[in-house]
DNA sequence: AGCGGAACGG
DNA sequence: CCGTTCCGCT
């Protein structure tokens, strides 16, 4: 029906006699309709970021994937931008991503003080947490983003046909202490065993006893106090300019945005499974120091049947913020004016449900009225 | 500028 | 659950 999904905010502004009206017309960003799973448009996500759906908690599009968004195009390196370590992202112009946010959200009053206590609940959920000393920088802590996606989950169980229950919050939530993570012969199935040499430890990461994952303030790569990771092997594509320093290479979205890359890096086919290659050197790949606290999952059985021979036969792309300040071709205002984008819908229609509950850091004390 | 509690709403 | 709005504190 509705090929195209309108959506406006129409119905009962929220916004209380604002005489702005949200435009929100769709605008935007990516996703169209008829795509493959994977694909990529300029720089693409592994496609979980792009669905709204992807997040298993919520619906509606998310801040930080919306974040993402914006980082991923160029057209905003002059309002968000990659810089720093690795997941580092400042804020050039928190007014306009805050405006962006409003429009995409309908929140015509939406403003960076806002949409920063946003971003600050990120904190808990370890999503983001804030580079200190440096002004509206934030950081991403993509081991999180990507496992509290799980694209792996969803990709496997179709590739499988294996109904295999999500279990989006190894950490936090999943209160179901019986909830078995996934299986692992079906990540494996789907990983094509990496055979890392993983001693048959199972995953620390899925196992809801030890939850809440070792991510204190050194994450295991984010720490920016020890930034000698080393690099990591060759993966690196064709792409002369490695990146400065990831743990693993694993990146959440294929490929990277960063600096700009010359339309002719990205290849005329898409890339299998993003998280194959991302398993496939998972922290096990910490070159010696590496505090390689989370071997993710790998199963320790072992994954009869479907094998794939080549798994990462390809070269992930990866790319990502980095320290990409040097390249040379930064300040290269060759985009000219553009637009404004950036809404596409969403801004009705939802629907709820729940579940998990990820991320109860804290307890709050009593102030409800009810407590003793 | 940044933080986090609280109330509220979809 | 995920913000949004508001606000007091550093």
């Amino acid at each position: 029906m509705a090929g195209t999904g309108t959506g406006e905010c129409e119905g009962g502004e929220s916004q209380p006699g604002s005489t702005m009206d949200c435009s929100c017309v769709s605008d935007l960003l990516f996703a169209p309709p008829a795509l493959p799973a994977l694909w990529t448009p300029g720089f693409a996500f592994p496609d979980w970021a792009y669905k709204p759906e992807s997040s298993p908690g919520s619906r509606q599009i998310q801040l930080w994937h919306f974040i993402l968004e914006l980082l991923q195009k160029e057209e905003y390196q002059g309002v968000i931008a990659w810089q720093g370590d690795y997941g580092e992202f400042v804020i050039k112009d928190p007014d306009e991503v805050a405006r962006l946010w409003g429009i995409r959200k309908c929140k015509p009053h939406m403003n960076y003080d806002k949409l920063s206590r946003a971003l600050r609940y990120y904190y808990n959920k370890r999503i983001l947490h804030k580079t200190k000393g440096k002004r509206f920088t934030y950081k991403f802590n993509f081991s999180k983003v990507v496992l509290v996606n799980y694209p792996l989950l969803d990709v496997a169980a179709a590739a499988t046909g294996s109904p295999l229950l999500l279990t989006p919050g190894p950490f936090g939530g999943t209160p179901g202490p019986d909830a078995p993570p996934i299986t692992p012969e079906t990540l494996q199935t789907l990983f094509s065993a990496p055979r890392l040499g993983e001693p048959g430890a199972r995953t620390p990461l899925f196992t809801p006893e030890t939850d809440k994952l070792r991510l204190d303030s050194p994450f295991p790569f984010l720490g920016s106090g020890a930034t000698g990771y080393s690099k990591p092997p060759g993966l690196l594509g064709p792409y002369g300019r490695a990146f400065p320093e990831y743990p693993w290479n694993f990146n959440p979205y294929l490929t990277g945005p960063f600096p700009k890359l010359p339309p002719s890096l990205y290849p005329p086919h898409f890339y299998p499974n993003p998280l194959a290659s991302s398993l496939g050197h998972l922290p096990s790949a910490g070159a010696g120091g590496g505090p390689a606290t989370a071997p993710l999952l790998v199963t320790t059985g072992e994954g009869p049947g479907t094998e794939r021979p080549s798994g990462l036969a390809m070269a992930p792309r990866l790319a990502l913020p980095g320290t990409g300040g040097p390249e040379a071709t930064l300040g290269g205002k060759d985009s000219d004016s553009e637009l404004e984008i950036t809404d596409v819908s969403g801004c009705s229609s939802d629907s709820e449900g729940d579940e998990g509950s990820p991320a109860p850091p804290k307890a709050k004390a009593g102030k409800g009225g009810t407590g003793s």
